[in-house]
DNA sequence: AATGAATGAGCCTTCATTCAT
DNA sequence: TATGAATGAAGGCTCATTCAT
């Protein structure tokens, strides 16, 4: 992967603000069909034109939306994360058992994966190439995420449900990582089962332990 | 990373079984360069020559010990695992207790990836690029130590000391995510601290949950 | 020389059939080039950086055109002879008299040769490095041009020209061998002289011998 | 093809002059290698380790013996005129008839390419790459063999024989030509047939050409 | 004389990106 | 906005040759 720029996201910029439906539709065409052409072939085998190809575009108009192939696999990762940050807040405003948050969380991270292999494959493998692009995640979204899962526990050892003795951070990377290898395992794995089904069962683990 | 072969180590033999002592000191001195340069600038950054230089050797001479610049992560990745599971076995002979073992796991894993941060880089970061590499590594050693992890538990179930109503490869694919997640982080944390020193709070939360 | 492969003339297509003029051009630039430089360096030794530069392209170019470095060897070739063929039928058209056509082909086997040195050395010197390529070559236009040497000698032995004990087929080699053989000498040979010149005296030789 | 250097031939050189015996041999052996490897493979597609493997020594002897990759082929072109050379004087001795010199000439050539198909390989397709190889072959043996028919074409005018109206130095070429091409076509043919048994049907072609 | 491990120069090809239209 | 032809930097790998043993 060639330096990675990490800059904003660039908009079609005829006009700055308000940016055509059309444009947009263009836009995400594109990044849908980046989402399969990565997971098909992986991102380093994919070239420009392919993306171009499959959303039905010339090579140069990609870079009209996207400022590099490098901001392709970026706007993936910010589009899901904006999309599934919003959406669990939304599933969480009137759930208040500490259990119940833990469980929607669960339950949203592995239907979203489960529900689009391609984008589960973009995330759980083609993100993943160097530390640089994984420090630029950790540091936004995925940051704000485990926060979200962390602020969670420690509110439940507020309300006495949780253990006091543990910490919220470390139980919410163990927790985060459950998610992330269940998400893991099922693209490598041969066989098709259900991941959204898996969530119930992370979420009871962690909640009780192995222990009888 | 181009079309991987996996095939055997090529290893260049006076004689088919005795590799001779100074062969074997130059593979393991390239390898070592290679997860030093593949940790700092990453796999797709390096050039083999970089390898080269760090191990202090001509460009060509890599291509007498590995195949291929491909071959030089799996081979990291292969001599790592076949130590590591060496050494854990090892480490679990005369430890009966499954909570015990399990501790010995965490703390075997976390110690080796905390002792050599290149090497963690490595594993935990670049060796994560592709399906392919993926579903090659998971269907061998990777395979092996989730089965050794899910056997424990699995023991613990018989033994009545862990809960019966779990699916043990579940619990194993938890506990390994959150092992995982752990070196993870900590490779892309800015913060140094110990590594090695999380296995226990992991392991105490994998067996008694979070709930009071 | 790797791999040939032989395979379809590649050429930047708006259009399948309707190919740019400029394209064209470009295309035939190149080849032109691609003459000049293998002729005076040699095939081996010219890079494909050298051609494009002599055709004023960048070295991507040139793959825009033709799949490899081969090709534009093999295309020289084709381009070549597809003319040769071309004219030679044209030249003949209204030439019944077996020793006049047997005089034209030769006069115009030479005079292309003569004309243009370096299209000549590539193809008395440059295109014969390797039994498969030479196995393509005589499969294919040189057959044709065999061919076409041959059914003249076997209609003057029909008409009574030439005599009826001799195997056309092999009259055939003698007269393209000596053809090939002047051409190679012009080459190699460090004094000028008219190449088409010589074709009368081959052709003198070929008809009547040596003998008295 | 590297830069060729076309200097001395290199003999194992503990004593200068005295070469022993088992010196020639296993220099022979790494020639008689080279051909059947050059042959099969072709030039550039042989490495100097193979030709070493198929003469049963190391990679680095063949430079006991040899100078380079090049000079093995010049050394087998070299060693082959040579002996035919010395051959064909010798056949000569005692033929008077410039038609029979002809024949002789003409037979020992196809016998000696027909006897020996990697040589033939070698010296119609291999020995034929470059300008600079073919210039020093031109202007040596080749020039050589050339003069040595074209004096008895010379003779033959003197004598009588053949017509003094032809110019002797091509009529040389168109012999060598035809005899040339005999062999490359042998070589690239399918068809497996006696190549020698076409010298007399060249030579009378020659002599008395086609009219009838 | 013989070995074969080591060297390192050399080059084709790909493909992200640009830009004239 | 859209196109797609053109660019040119970049690097993995091969293999002739050397040389310490």
């Amino acid at each position: 992967m060639n330096e990675r720029s990490f800059s904003e996201a660039p908009v079609p910029a005829t006009t700055r603000r308000t940016v055509s439906r059309p444009a947009i539709e263009k836009r995400d065409a594109i990044l849908q069909a980046a989402t399969r052409v990565f997971a098909r072939r992986g991102y380093f085998q994919s070239q420009v034109a392919d993306v171009a190809r499959a959303a039905g575009v010339a090579a140069g108009t990609v870079y009209l939306y996207f400022r590099s192939k490098d901001e392709l696999l970026v706007s993936i990762f910010e589009r899901t994360m904006r999309d599934a940050m919003a959406e669990g807040r939304a599933a969480l405003t009137h759930v208040a058992s500490p259990v119940e948050r833990l469980r929607r969380i669960a339950q949203l991270h592995l239907a979203r994966m489960g529900r689009d292999r391609d984008l589960a494959i973009v995330f759980q493998v083609e993100l993943r190439q160097s530390t640089k692009f994984m420090e630029r995640f950790s540091s936004s979204y995925l940051r704000e995420y485990l926060g979200l899962i962390r602020d969670t526990i420690a509110s439940g050892q507020t309300a006495g449900t949780f253990r006091g003795d543990i910490n919220p951070t470390i139980a919410a990377k163990v927790l985060f990582g459950a998610l992330d290898e269940m998400a893991t395992n099922w693209i490598i794995s041969r066989r098709r089962y259900s991941l959204a089904a898996q969530a119930n069962l992370v979420v009871d683990l962690f909640v009780n332990g192995v222990a009888r």
